[in-house]
DNA sequence: CGGACAATTGATCTACCTCAAAATTGGTGG
DNA sequence: CCACCAATTTTGAGGTAGATCAATTGTCCG
């Protein structure tokens, strides 16, 4: 009844099953819905801030951010996303956008009508459930960045989010031994975390002279995910993840 | 078919009201939902961290918040509720809390069983919609939040705070002429906004002398809407109002 | 009237910002 | 395979919004 890896909607399968417990049914009903892919490149914009939508994205490969931009031109980045994620689904019951969405690696995103998403969850209330779970989760973590954002400092985000990162991409199978993606810039790190990119760039350093991580380019290793972990006061309480998805 | 404003459940079909369309029989399967109406004390709290509650609270009267403290005791606001606002209707789909729930002021709740919300929403697909639209609204805000906290200064979040009470508000019938409740104590504001007390302070009198608003003991009045929203870059779309409710 | 809490003020300090330039890196075409 | 370009990362040198510490002054109640 799982689908083979290579249809778009495993990766939805596979997420739906880190943070719920489908039927057969249910993943049948998942896999028949009608999915559009499409390869981004780097930095395009989905869907913009006032759009209204008439179809909900599914992240199949690659990440996404949400963002807001300010009158002065300020970004702030608002979520990062990893495959398996459906990053606008709140599209379905809002209809009109307050941020952006686009691409922050190339990536390949299945779109599937808000139609098809209504008649599913409207047949399948177990699936209803577990989107909408999915959506609380997301909440969760809006208000652990929230948390950082207002309470903690530079170094104490930037391990944080290395943790979460490391967590979210664990539980849908695309991290293991301490080594995961994290195909962010420094510029795109300090739009997440309220932070100049000059301070990000010391911050970074620091970790890295402390032996907690090792980063370059687009590949992330945690040395010392004790130490890591401590330095973020990470807790992955909020992440809510039932178990660990078999890849 | 609408209950007596004396119901413990008549702020949440206002509110309910405020974002979605119920028929009258939705509006029937609210008001009979089984509620134990309780008074709390202000600075009291309802649920905590790590708890695993077992119904959910409706706020009829007065203000709650949620926060997060860190390990250095250290505090977030998270968010600030009004009547009608279910502040933790995610443990109905995320089990265990991962944030404490108090009363800001004296307050009066409803606490209604997950059992019959559960029953609720199977048995009424539209109230569901609402609910979840309701979480996603919160999310919204979140969002928002998130961005204040991030790339707004000290001015424009305290202006933006007052505004988005306001329309909270006014979308209850709880505020009208530029004129509402605003409980918090300076202390409560500096932790919503990641301020010191001192910094809140000093940047209230700015706005007062600048003749944006009049906010003494709880009660708040805006004497410039135009020079608030300017000062705060307030938009209200990220609200997702759907219509003002009758009182 | 007194006590407790909240608001206000003053003085000092610092985490982080801004501006600007230099050094690296990775990708590309010849 | 190398040279070059553009995008990143890194470094340096000030500057500032906002923090911290420590009183002092309301203000609301019982």
């Amino acid at each position: 009844m799982i689908p083979p890896s290579s249809s778009p909607l495993h990766p939805l399968i596979r997420k739906l099953e880190s943070i719920a417990t489908l039927t057969d049914d249910e993943k049948q009903a998942v896999t028949s819905l009608p999915a559009r892919s499409r390869t981004l490149e780097p930095r395009q914009e989905i869907v913009r801030d006032g759009d209204r939508p008439s179809q909900c994205c599914l992240l199949v490969e690659g990440w996404l951010y949400r963002s807001k931009t300010l009158g002065d031109g300020k970004r702030q980045i608002l979520a990062l996303h990893v495959p398996g994620d459906m990053p606008d689904l709140h599209s379905l019951h809002l209809p009109v956008l307050d941020h952006t969405l686009a691409t922050l690696t190339r990536a390949i995103v299945a779109f599937i009508p808000h139609e098809n998403m209504h008649e599913l969850v409207t047949a399948h209330p177990g699936i209803a459930a577990a989107l909408w779970r999915d959506t609380l989760i997301d909440a969760a973590i809006f208000r652990e960045w929230i948390t950082g954002l207002g309470r903690r400092d530079a170094r104490a985000r930037i391990a944080h989010l290395f943790c979460e990162m490391y967590v979210k991409l664990h539980a849908v199978g695309l991290a293991a031994d301490q080594c995961c993606e994290f195909p962010l810039t420094q510029a795109e790190m300090s739009d997440a975390l309220g932070l100049s990119t000059v301070h990000v760039n010391r911050t970074v350093q620091e970790l890295r002279a402390e032996q907690l991580i090792s980063w370059s380019g687009r590949s992330l290793q945690i040395l010392d995910w004790t130490g890591l972990v401590a330095a973020g006061e990470f807790d992955p309480t909020y992440l809510h993840v039932q178990k660990r998805a078999a890849s």
